[in-house]
Order: C-alpha cells, then sequence, then structure tokens
RNA sequence: GGGCGUCUAGCUCAGUUGGUUAGAGCACUGCCCUGAUAAGGCAGAGGCCCUUGGUUCGAGUCCAAGGACGCCCA
C-alpha cells in the first residue's frame, strides 16, 4: 500500500488550499462537532471584530490563539460553541462610511438622510463580515461561520437595554453634565478609553497674559495658557497654596508706570528673564480668594461672572506660570474645581465647535481658527505678555484625527463606586495569562471613572431612555416592553420586510455567507420561537391606543426608525420620545456574554456556558472588552463572565517599528498569507513570548518556515524508502520494547515532547511547546534518530530491525503531526491523511478528530536517554577532535580512545559503539583508563554543600578544587578538615596536553590519527562512492536504480578498485565496477586527489 | 506623579525552584559531510546579563534604588 509521494520541495501554499478543499468536501468540521456532541463542555466567547474593513495580520495573530486552543480542547473531546462575532455598530463604522460618501460631518449626514445612511452602515458591516470570513477559513480557523453574532442583532440590543434598566434599577444610572472630550467634526464626545492611544505631537501657539487683580492696584497673575480659544470662558485661576510665588515689579520702558505681577517662584525666569526684580516671596496661599478681572469681561456670557482664585495642589511650575488659567467647559480638571469651589461654569461651543450667543464677535467662528483674534483682543487690553511656539502632545480623534477640544456635555453616565470593588474582587478571582495582566485590570479598575454610555450619533445602539417632561425617566428593557408602552402603532417586520440594504446589498453576490446569514438572524427567533419574549411577527404593536393612524413600520432597532415610536410616561402617562443619543459600542461588546449565550431567553443554556473558560484579546482590551464584559456581568450576576483570559501584546514590523499604512511597512493579510502560507504564519504567533511585542514580517516568517521545513524533509524521507520497501504499518506490530535501541530512545524521547505539549496547552501558553518541539525535531529526529538509521533503511534485508525502524519512524511522525495539528491545521492534516488515513479507511477522517497525545510513562527511559547523550557528546567531541586533526571525516582513522568520568559508565550495548564509528569514521572505540588521557579533578558539588556548610565553603570548595581532599574509606571525603560525603565532591576530567583531545567533565575522547597505507586506500574508496553517488544523482536516477559501473584511472586508483570495489558496489547500487568506459551511459571526467578519473554509470 | 512590562552576543530572543565555565537561531569567518540535498554538521569570533547597593557561601535569576525604552493611568 504504497503512500502518496511526496515531494522533496514543499509548496505550502498550495497544501493549504489543497487541504481546505478537502475540510470542504469531507465536513470536517461538522464531523468534528458531532463527533463531540457529547462531550464536556469547552467554552470560549470570541471577541467582536469590526466588520468595517478586511482582516489585518494583527487581526490573524489573535485569531490563530483563538483557534489553537479550541482545536486543542475539541481534540480533547470538548464540546464547543464554535460562535464568531461581529461587531457592527458605532462611530468605526460610521466614519468609514462617511469617507466612503465623501462626508465631513454630522450636517451631511442627516442631509443625506438617517435612513438611507443606516442602510449604508449596515451594508459595509454585511459586505466585511463576508471578507472576513473568507480570510479566517484561509487561515485555517474553525467556526460555525454560519452562526456568527452580530452586535447589532435585536437580541444584543435588547440584552443591553436589559442591562440600562437593571442599571436604573440600582440607582446607578444618570444623566450628568460634564467635560468631556469633544470631536468638533464627528461631533460627538469620546469616551476615556477611547482617549487613549490617540496623542499625537502638535506644535500650538502658548501665551502669557497677565490679568488685574480687583482691589489691588497695578497687581497682576500671571497666567498661562496652551489653547487660547479657551480664554473667553476662564472663569478663574488656581494656584498651588504650598508653592512659594513671588511678586515681579515689571517696567516695559521707562516711560510706563510699573507693574507688579504674580507668579511662582520657580517660573520667573522663564517668563521675565533673569534679571527680573522680585518685590517679595509669598505662600501660594495667600493668594488663594483674591479676586481678578478676567481676559473677557467684556462678553455678555461673562456678565457677572466672578473671577476667583483658588487652590489646587496639581498646580507646578514645568510649564506655565505657577498659576493656572481656569475655564471650567473647557477641561476636566477645570470642571472637577468649579464643582469643589462653586466656580461659574462657560461653555462657549456648539457641538461643532463654533461659538454660541454671548461671545460677541466670536460668535459663529469656529475654535481652532480664534488664536489671532484671541491674541489681538488680549493685546488690545494690555494683557498680553507674550506667545510662542509651543510643541506637545495633544489628543486628537483616534477616527478621524482631529484634534480635540474638550467641551461641557450633558451625557449618561453609570456610576463606578458601587460596582468598583465588586468588579476587583471578580477580577482578582480570573486567572490571567500572562499573571501581570490581572494587575493591569486592577489597576484600571481603581483608576475608573463613570462609565460614559451615550454617543451623540445615529449608528448605534438605540438607548431605551424615554425622558418625560415630567421628569421621569422610562427605561424600555425589550421589544415586547416597547409594544407594550408605546402610544405610536408600529408594525415590526424584520422577516417579511427587510431593509433594502439587508435583502439585497450592493456586494450581496459576493458574500452570499454573511447575507445568509443576516437573513437567517432576522428570520431564526420568530420562526423557532426561541425567543420568547419577542412577539410574533406582522404584530402591530399599539393599534389599540390608536386606531386613527396606520402603523409605524419598524424595521429594525435602529435609528430613525425606532425614535418614530413615543411611549407613555411611566409616571404620568404622557406620549414620551427617546432620547437621541445611542450607545458606547462598548456595551455592544460587554453583553456578549449574556446576549449570546440567551441568558434572558434560555437560562439553561446560558447556565452551561457560562462563564467563558477562556477568552482573549490583545492587551488594550483590559481597558475595553474586558472591562466592559466584567462590568455588565457583574452588574448582572455580581460575578465574572470569563475565567481565564490570557492578553498579548503589540504587533510590529519585522524591525520593531510601528506598522503603518503611510510607512509602507504594513503587511496585508491576503498577501501575507499567499506568501507565507497560513500554517508559517501561524508558527509564528505560537513561538511569541506573550509578554513582548510581536516583530512580524516575511524574514522571521521565512525562518520559521525553514523549521517546518524539517519536518517535510523526514515526512518525505519516510514515505521515499517507505513505498521503495513497500512499508505497510497496518501489517507490521512489534511491541515498543521489542524494536532496536534507538528506536526505543525515540519513543522515550517523544513522551517528552507530548509532556512538554500537553503542560503548554493547559497553561495557555504554546511557545515553550514550539521550543521543545523544535529542538525534538532538529537535534533528537532529524539530526540523530534518521542520520543515523539511514542505512536500516537503506539495506536489502527484510529483516526485524528494518521493520521496527518503519515502524518507529512512522508512529513518530503520526504523533507529532498530531501534536501540531491544533497550531499547524495544513500541515498535520496533510500529513495525517497520508500516512494514516489512506492506509486505513477506518481511521478518523481528518487529524482534527484525533485525541490529543497522551504522554506514556512505560515508554520512558530515562537511562536509555541518559546512555544516548552520552553518546552523542563522544560524537560531538570526537568530531571537534577531528576538526583539531584537520583529517576529514572521510578518511577512516584507526580508533577513537574514550574516558569517562567517575559516575559515567559506557552502554554495554555493541549497537551504541557502533553509531560512534560510523560517524567518526573510525576502526574502534577504545575505552581507556581515565587518567591516561586525562586529570582527575574534584570540584565542590555546591547546591549540595552550600546548604550544609554555609560561610564554611568557601574553604572547603578551595581545598577540593586545589586537589587538597583525601577519599576516606567507605567513599567519603576529608577537605579542610571537614568530613564530606561520597556525592559531596564531583570527580571530573580534565585533559591531559599532548592528546587531541576533546570533552568535558562527564567524558573525554582522544583520536588516534595515525593513517596507515591500508587506511587511505579505503579513504579513497569512500571518496570514489560518494563522487559515484553524486553522479547518479546528477544523472537523474532513481533511488533504488541499479547500475553498471566503469571507469578508466591511473594505477593508484586500481588497487582502490580491487580491493574496495564490492563495497563501492554496495554503497552506489552497482552491479558490478570495470574498467574500460564504453560511452554508453552517464560519463564524468575529473580529477580526485589529484589524478584523472573517468566515470562512466548506466541504468542496469 | 502613579501602575505594568521590557533591558542577556551585531540582530531576534531562550535561560525552569539562586549553584560551578550564560545558551539558541539569524548574520559573519573557516572547515566538513551528504541519495532528507534549493538541506545538514563542526569550529571560530562575538557578553560590564542596563547601573548601583543589598540579601546569600554563591545572583543573569531574589530585594531596594536609579536609568533607558514601551504601554497605561493621573
Amino acid at each position: 500500500m504504497p503512500f502518496k509521494e511526496v515531494p522533496s520541495k514543499a509548496d505550502f501554499v498550495a497544501l493549504e488550499k489543497a487541504i481546505l478543499r478537502f475540510w470542504e468536501e469531507d465536513r470536517s468540521f461538522q464531523k468534528l462537532v458531532a463527533k463531540n456532541a457529547n462531550g464536556p463542555t469547552y467554552s470560549f466567547i470570541d471577541g467582536p471584530m469590526t466588520a468595517n474593513n478586511p482582516m489585518g495580520v494583527h487581526h490573524a495573530w489573535g485569531r490563530s490563539y483563538k483557534d489553537f486552543y479550541q482545536r486543542y480542547h475539541a481534540m480533547l473531546g470538548k464540546r464547543q460553541r464554535y460562535q464568531n462575532g461581529f461587531d457592527c455598530q458605532g462611530l468605526w463604522v460610521e466614519v468609514e462610511v462617511e469617507k466612503d460618501m465623501g462626508f465631513n460631518s454630522k450636517r451631511d449626514i442627516i442631509d443625506f438622510g438617517l435612513a438611507e445612511f443606516s442602510r449604508a452602515c449596515r451594508a459595509r458591516v454585511d459586505k466585511f463580515a463576508g471578507v472576513i470570513t473568507g480570510q479566517s477559513k484561509r487561515l485555517g480557523n474553525w467556526m460555525d461561520w454560519d452562526n456568527s453574532y452580530f452586535t447589532m442583532s435585536d437580541r444584543n440590543i435588547e440584552t443591553i437595554w436589559h442591562f440600562l434598566k437593571r442599571c436604573q434599577d440600582k440607582g446607578w444610572l444618570y444623566e450628568g453634565e460634564r467635560v468631556m472630550p469633544w470631536c468638533i467634526r464627528c461631533g460627538t464626545s469620546l469616551s476615556q478609553h477611547e482617549l487613549i492611544d490617540s496623542y499625537r505631537d502638535v506644535e500650538h501657539r502658548s501665551v502669557f497674559i497677565k490679568l488685574p487683580l480687583k482691589d489691588r492696584s497695578n497687581e497682576y497673575l500671571a497666567v498661562w495658557t496652551t489653547t487660547p480659544w479657551t480664554l473667553p470662558a476662564n472663569t478663574a485661576a488656581a494656584v498651588n497654596p504650598d508653592l512659594t510665588y513671588v511678586l515681579v515689579s515689571q517696567r516695559n520702558s521707562a516711560n510706563e508706570p510699573e507693574e507688579l505681577i504674580y507668579c511662582s517662584r520657580g517660573t520667573v525666569e522663564r517668563i521675565f528673564g533673569a534679571q527680573a526684580s522680585i518685590v517679595r516671596e509669598l505662600r501660594g496661599s495667600e493668594l488663594v480668594g483674591l479676586h481678578f478681572h478676567g481676559p473677557f469681561d467684556e462678553l455678555p456670557a461673562q456678565h457677572g461672572v466672578d473671577h476667583r482664585v483658588v487652590p489646587w495642589d496639581a498646580v507646578a511650575e514645568e510649564e506655565g506660570t505657577g498659576i493656572v488659567h481656569i475655564a471650567p467647559g473647557c477641561g476636566a480638571e477645570d470642571f472637577e474645581l468649579s464643582q469643589q469651589h462653586d466656580l461659574s461654569v462657560l461653555a462657549p461651543l456648539d457641538d461643532s465647535g463654533y461659538y454660541v450667543v454671548g461671545y460677541g464677535e466670536l460668535l459663529g467662528r469656529h475654535a481652532p481658527d480664534v488664536t489671532d483674534y484671541v491674541f489681538d483682543s488680549l493685546g488690545s487690553k494690555g494683557y498680553l505678555i507674550r506667545t510662542e511656539k509651543y510643541p506637545h502632545r495633544y489628543p486628537v480623534c483616534w477616527r478621524c484625527g482631529e484634534e480635540l477640544v474638550f467641551k461641557l456635555v450633558g451625557e449618561w453616565f453609570i456610576s463606578a463606586d458601587e460596582i468598583r470593588p465588586r468588579m476587583k474582587r471578580e477580577a482578582a478571582k480570573v486567572r490571567w495569562i500572562p499573571a501581570h495582566a490581572g494587575d493591569l485590570m486592577q489597576d484600571w479598575l481603581t483608576n475608573m471613572r463613570d462609565w460614559c454610555i451615550s454617543r451623540k450619533r445615529f449608528w448605534g445602539l438605540p438607548l431605551p431612555f424615554y425622558r418625560c417632561d415630567c421628569g421621569h425617566l422610562t427605561i424600555v428593557e425589550s421589544l415586547q416592553d416597547l409594544a407594550s408602552r408605546t402610544v405610536t402603532p408600529f408594525h415590526y417586520s424584520p422577516n417579511g420586510k427587510l431593509p433594502a440594504a439587508v435583502l439585497d446589498p450592493p456586494m450581496a453576490g459576493k458574500t452570499p455567507g454573511a447575507t445568509e446569514a443576516l437573513r437567517a438572524r432576522f428570520s431564526e427567533p420568530l420562526a423557532s420561537g426561541t425567543e420568547g419574549t419577542r412577539a410574533p411577527a406582522g404584530d402591530r404593536f399599539g393599534e389599540q391606543r390608536s386606531l386613527h393612524h396606520p402603523p409605524v413600520e419598524l424595521p429594525e432597532l435602529h435609528r430613525p426608525w425606532i425614535d418614530e415610536i413615543e411611549i407613555a410616561c411611566e409616571a404620568c402617562g404622557k406620549p414620551t420620545r427617546r432620547i437621541p443619543e445611542v450607545g458606547d459600542c462598548w456595551l455592544d461588546a460587554g453583553i456578549v456574554p449574556y446576549s449570546t449565550l440567551d441568558y434572558r431567553v434560555n437560562p439553561d443554556y446560558w447556565r452551561e456556558w457560562f462563564p467563558a473558560d477562556w477568552i482573549s484579546e490583545m492587551r488594550e482590551q483590559i481597558r475595553l472588552w474586558f472591562y466592559s464584559m466584567l462590568f455588565m456581568s457583574v452588574t448582572l450576576e455580581d460575578r465574572t463572565p470569563y475565567e481565564a483570559c490570557m492578553v498579548y501584546e503589540k504587533m510590529n514590523d519585522e524591525k520593531g517599528r510601528p506598522m503603518h499604512k503611510s510607512a509602507g511597512n504594513a503587511i496585508w493579510f491576503d498577501e501575507a498569507v499567499e506568501r507565507m502560507g497560513a500554517d508559517a504564519m501561524r508558527w509564528v504567533f505560537a513561538s511569541q513570548n506573550l509578554k513582548t511585542n510581536l516583530n512580524f514580517g516575511y524574514g522571521p516568517a521565512d525562518e520559521v518556515r525553514r523549521r517546518l521545513l524539517t519536518l517535510w524533509n523526514v515526512y518525505s524521507f519516510f514515505v521515499t524508502y517507505a513505498n521503495i520497501d513497500g512499508f505497510d504499518p497496518s501489517k507490521v506490530r512489534i511491541e515498543p520494547s521489542k524494536r532496536s535501541t534507538l528506536d526505543r530512545w525515540l519513543l522515550s524521547r517523544l513522551q517528552g515532547v507530548i509532556e512538554q505539549a500537553r503542560r503548554a496547552f493547559e497553561a495557555y501558553d504554546v511557545a515553550p511547546f514550539v521550543q521543545a518541539f523544535e529542538r525534538f525535531l532538529n537535534d533528537d529526529l532529524s539530526n540523530w534518530y534518521v542520520r543515523r538509521s539511514r542505512r536500516r533503511f537503506w539495506k536489502s534485508e527484510e529483516d526485524a530491525d528494518k521493520a521496527s525502524a518503519y515502524l518507529t519512524l512512522y508512529e513518530v511522525l503520526v504523533e507529532l503531526a498530531k501534536l501540531i495539528a491544533p497550531i499547524v491545521p495544513f500541515l498535520a492534516e496533510e500529513i495525517y491523511q497520508n500516512l494514516v488515513r489512506q492506509a486505513d479507511s477506518t481511521a478518523h477522517s481528518s487529524v482534527h478528530h484525533c485525541h490529543y497525545p497522551d504522554p506514556d510513562q512505560a515508554l520512558v527511559d530515562e537511562r536509555l536517554e541518559s546512555a544516548m547523550n552520552l553518546v552523542q557528546r563522544v560524537v560531538e567531541f570526537g568530531r571537534a577532535a577531528r576538526s583539531a586533526s584537520k583529517v576529514k571525516v572521510r578518511q577512516p582513522l584507526p580508533a577513537l580512545r574514550v574516558a569517562l568520568g567517575a559516575n559515567e559508565v559506557w552502554p554495554p550495548d555493541p549497537e551504541f559503539t557502533e553509531h560512534v564509528k560510523d560517524e567518526l569514521n573510525v576502526k574502534a572505540v577504545i575505552l581507556d583508563e581515565a587518567d591516561r588521557l586525562a586529570e582527575r579533578s574534584f570540584r565542590a558539588n555546591l547546591p549540595l554543600l552550600g546548604p550544609k556548610l554555609g560561610p564554611q565553603l568557601p574553604a572547603v570548595r578551595k581545598a577540593v578544587e586545589t586537589g587538597q581532599i583525601e577519599a576516606l574509606p567507605g567513599g567519603g571525603w576529608r577537605a579542610a578538615g571537614v568530613e564530606l560525603e561520597h556525592d559531596d565532591v564531583l570527580v571530573a576530567l580534565k585533559g591531559r596536553g599532548g592528546y587531541e583531545v576533546a570533552g568535558d567533565e562527564r567524558v573525554l575522547v582522544a583520536l588516534e590519527t595515525t593513517v596507515t597505507p591500508e587506511l587511505a586506500l579505503e579513504g579513497r574508496a569512500r571518496e570514489l562512492s560518494r563522487r559515484v553517488n553524486d553522479l547518479r544523482k546528477e544523472a537523474g536516477f532513481a533511488i533504488q536504480d541499479r547500475i553498471h559501473l566503469r571507469f578508466e584511472a591511473g594505477p593508484g586508483w586500481t588497487e582502490v578498485v580491487e580491493k574496495f570495489g564490492q563495497t563501492i558496489c554496495q554503497e552506489t547500487l552497482a552491479l558490478d565496477f570495470t574498467a574500460g568506459v564504453t560511452g554508453d551511459g552517464y560519463c564524468w571526467t575529473g580529477s580526485i586527489d589529484g589524478e584523472r578519473v573517468v566515470l562512466e554509470l548506466a541504468r542496469a
């Protein structure tokens, strides 16, 4: 039963595509799900990926991890949900759609029409969900793609409504004014977690001004700011009460009167130069409570504002004047100070950054453009000291890049105070990988502020908040609830009347999967009735209340449609409208452990799969998804929604620079997967240390590919010879204990790798396994087992040793395929299909259906491993000695002498000796007295003696190592007057001068380098064999082809052929070796050892 | 200002509970082997294990302080 021929040159990309087709035809994934249908659950929850753009290689990184562990647990028989998730709502999607349509502001969207805009957003999500699905399949991910969840789904929305209602019940929900980072282009505030990663180096113009104190003639406060546009909203100044301030006397010119200006002592020079004359010093606290004239008192908005100096211990002297301009409507800290000190709050800007009524000539001007006006105005009032360019890091909108302003806005919040300790308690129960991720979460939770959940945008979760004129807030907690409260008759018909963009999106033909998923999602809950609380399709809600109007169509729970619906206020019954805001997209993602697990509609199912056994995302998700899930779960059930959480770092390019489209170093997934292959990419990811950034690129990937190539080479080697010999694994059965030494050694070594693999997967850190695997593959399998076994495979007799070799190599390759199957599913499948499946049709149809290997202690033989290790060392040192002797290995040498250290024993099995002779091409291995080659030296066994002797150790150690040591009867020792036990002293070998030696303290070798004429002849024979074998290959002969060999050469070679002709024939598969070339065959003329030789090869 | 990480060969990184002479891959130099061969092996060179202090018989490893870089919070 021959195996499929394996080309020695691997084309991994082509192979992967073939395997993808195989999985499709075999329905391998579906079979896996069916096979594990009754297994114990393994609950993984996929963090929703924004379906907004194609997948990048950094997404592939995370998706690979997810696939590794799902596949591993599947091989342990675990039942899983395999649900992929798409994030669908929020500014991410809106901004991309805006770009597509060439919009520049919120106004553009409103002019375009909200309904069409929402449809366009949905269409974009649909399109890219399809694209990402295709890419993920190419990466090798196994998911239930038709069952992906979408955060824009009704179920997700309703579950969030339910959560919000619970927040209201607990009294955590409130509407508040707060100064928020605000994008004047997007027209929305950004939350705390959206502000991160968005600082950019920019240059602004800062300004020093002086503001006159009231009731103190000719005294001023020096104030500095980098945001001149906020000065018209100034209502206070802050000083550090503990800082030292000074009063500086300043005169601009001889003609002008002297002015007295306050600033902090550490800033005098910066403002006034080294020559400033200081009139007096005072504590900051002495300034507190003073009143001053604001910089723009003439503005109507400033009317009646009492500008005061307030204390603030955060005021520092690194920049500015030590007196900080406070505009409570334009800065977060400013606003907090205003709450503490009851300061006036002025909000000068509208949503798009234009000054509102009350700001005089500034009315209708854009905040970023008023710097000159402000400076001119200050100058004309005599307040300006000077302006200067000021480069600094300033936050910009993370989506559109516009510089942010800080703006007083009304937003909705969930209070964090009560939940904080509970979240910290639950986060502490989570198994974080790596562990310090838990510290980061704790730190984040300690510092988290109230969660701002509203966004003044369009395509997002409709916040179900109905604020009545009577002041009452009604929260709708489900569609059913909406139906029962509505005063607007509506016809909810997602099933019958899908929006055009959903039913017939422009790109529907290209993304059938996603479109179908959408269709299914709309029809499924209604048809199957699993969503018990939802009203049946086609119901007309609220008609009994208003029979006079036709019902409003409500195709989906999104703006603008849902805004049409008014409900009766819970308190007073008056019709009430929904607030216009939508929700933070992290509500969408955070609810997933509840929405996708049917918390509200199928509690049994929820209990079965909640909490997740494991989740994983990149580290920034600590303050995003991990946080929002934890928040929502602790609110609903007071417990963590995930038990283990794995976090990885950032991806950079291969030189460690951040990848940027503009820098040209970004790598696109589609290109990368075609160039390096998915397996190589996944192997790179698997070998990454979770704690450090990943430097990703084609260079490192190629290194990795070459390492996988070693496995391919061994696999190819096996198949080549197994086919020649007709090896059939199903017909050979040899107990491991009956196999040859080398085989038992390899099987023993393999158990160690299996052990490592199991440990690594259980620890959610496969990098150590990848290392162990590569070591085994390279050192044990390829460079020792296969090399040492080659002759076992080549020999023509069909004996037990040959069968043992084939069977062992076969078994090991199959085990290795299983071990790496979760990581490189394609290569593993290829090997499995060829080695196992084609030979045994009753075997699992895919490697991924196999049970993950368990280490078998019965196969572990530590003594054998240790003996082989000794042999390997001898070979290694022998090669070093050969290298030093300059006699090449092809030249046989008479002997290698070996001296063993005190506790070493040369294995009695002659096979070990044969390995040494063969590897080093020596005629004999002679165990020699250690004393002849080496001196004994003594060393203290520190791990034993340290605890025993403590401070005495150095003296004893010195005595031992200088040989001042006495052997005692019974095996003990005495040194420096201290009696030591046998094991306390290590007896080692030290090379003695005068020999060609190499070695360490365990073993020493010496090479005898005398080349007798006999040996020289043999060396030439070997040279000839090698040359012929080169020519066989050159001539294109098959490995097993027999040949006729003919030659012409000088007399020196005749003797070689006479004496060693038969050996050469054996080595080269020649039937005969005769003098005289015929011109009939593959002919080579050249020189060997400086003599002309003609060789001719003809296929027999 | 606070938190978390990282710092080991030219580059990328291993280094388990503290233990004797700190390793690998890539790159470089020289050599070798070869029917796994567009591979492989051996050897060479290359190190203030960021610094300082401490604990200890002994520190790359533990502790403290500092530095650089990265990420986060304020």
